[in-house]
DNA sequence: TGTACATCAGTGAACGCGCGTTCACTGATGTAC
DNA sequence: TGTACATCAGTGAACGCGCGTTCACTGATGTAC
């Protein structure tokens, strides 16, 4: 039964995929070790060759996803040079489908409460994807001083995330899709 | 061992107590009812006396919470009769206290991912008290007509909201004061 | 008001279940010669 | 290149634990007369 050095690593980084969606829809404590194994087509006793421990494959899964936001953000900035790319960036993190589709969208609100309650390892991950986050907005500020973009950015993805984590609270269609119109109509310039 | 009703209704209200701070402290999922009824000063087997499941005493904990926030701002408000209670009441919301107390702060923050995979009546309760925060809000934008404060209202509880989720999450002294600092200096008129 | 009985808040043991983790085993892959 | 052995990815049963919930029991409180 054994497995090639690359069907072992391409099974590793299935079972990590697995875990970012996984984790990200119904919470950390909320997915079992044998979930993730069998959304990757596995049986659970195989965890522990990939992984010392539930939470090891918390911080990987938590990096993917950091990453994946990431690129997505920066794939939305370059749709234009100034900062209509920043608007186009806004919109699709506002959007109803970003609300509605947890599980491959941002990892820090759909895991917001149980981050803060993390090790230090996994805090220090969400810190550095936050910092890139707020990087990558203060770019594309480029009418302010770099100080003053930084201090505007951390500000407007305080809202962006207030607003999607109150839209998806909330259990009431109509309240929640305003949520994100006024944030969108607040933060774009 | 029978209470009298009077006793009974004092250890139903412990309870909630109880509940209402370590849910909001170690999260849902994070607190076992027999710490509940330890911290309440009980052992656990009474629970069911008061309460018909744990998801019962979520729902009341989460109202007791809910409105023991709304109190606090509205005794901030209540400092000053304009604008400047709302100050008043931002300044707190975003303090290093509340940040650093979660257990006696807003649930919605420290339950954030819970709530939002929560059941309908959770999420309903949820919804009431996020609409009384709203509009407590928008009663002071006096400068604005009712619509267009309930709408502005809505994006500066996204910030304070995303502020706090955020400067709780990040590992990172310094980071996570400057995100409430800034989300203050943006908020206060 | 006093008495006899029913009620029920609280206790602590127990139940059943799901979870994270371990383990003996299998057989294909990797390695040494 | 071929052969013999070691390695190890993956399986599925099992372990131990903590959890939500139930239950028989206790004795003080509440109620009926």
């Amino acid at each position: 039964m054994r497995k090639s050095r690359q069907e072992a690593a391409e099974t590793r980084q299935r079972i990590i995929e697995a875990a970012s969606s996984r984790f990200r829809e119904n919470g950390i404590d909320g997915t079992a070790v044998a979930d993730l194994m069998s959304q990757a087509g596995l049986t659970h006793g195989g965890f522990y060759k990939h992984f010392t421990s539930k939470e090891h494959v918390v911080l990987e899964s938590l990096q993917l996803a950091a990453g994946s936001l990431r690129e997505s953000m920066e794939a939305s900035l370059s749709r234009s040079t100034d900062v209509r790319g920043l608007n186009v960036a806004i919109n699709d993190y506002l959007s109803l489908e970003h609300r509605d589709d947890p599980g491959s969208g941002c990892p820090f609100v759909a895991l917001a409460s149980e981050l803060a309650r993390s090790s230090d390892e996994v805090r220090d991950a969400a810190t550095e994807g936050i910092v890139n986050l707020v990087n990558l907005i203060a770019s594309r500020l480029t009418e302010l001083p770099p100080a003053a973009a930084r201090k505007k950015a951390l500000v407007m993805l305080s809202t962006m995330m207030g607003a999607l984590t109150m839209a998806r609270m909330v259990n009431d269609e109509q309240l929640s899709s305003s949520i994100l119109r006024e944030a969108k109509k607040a933060l774009l310039p």
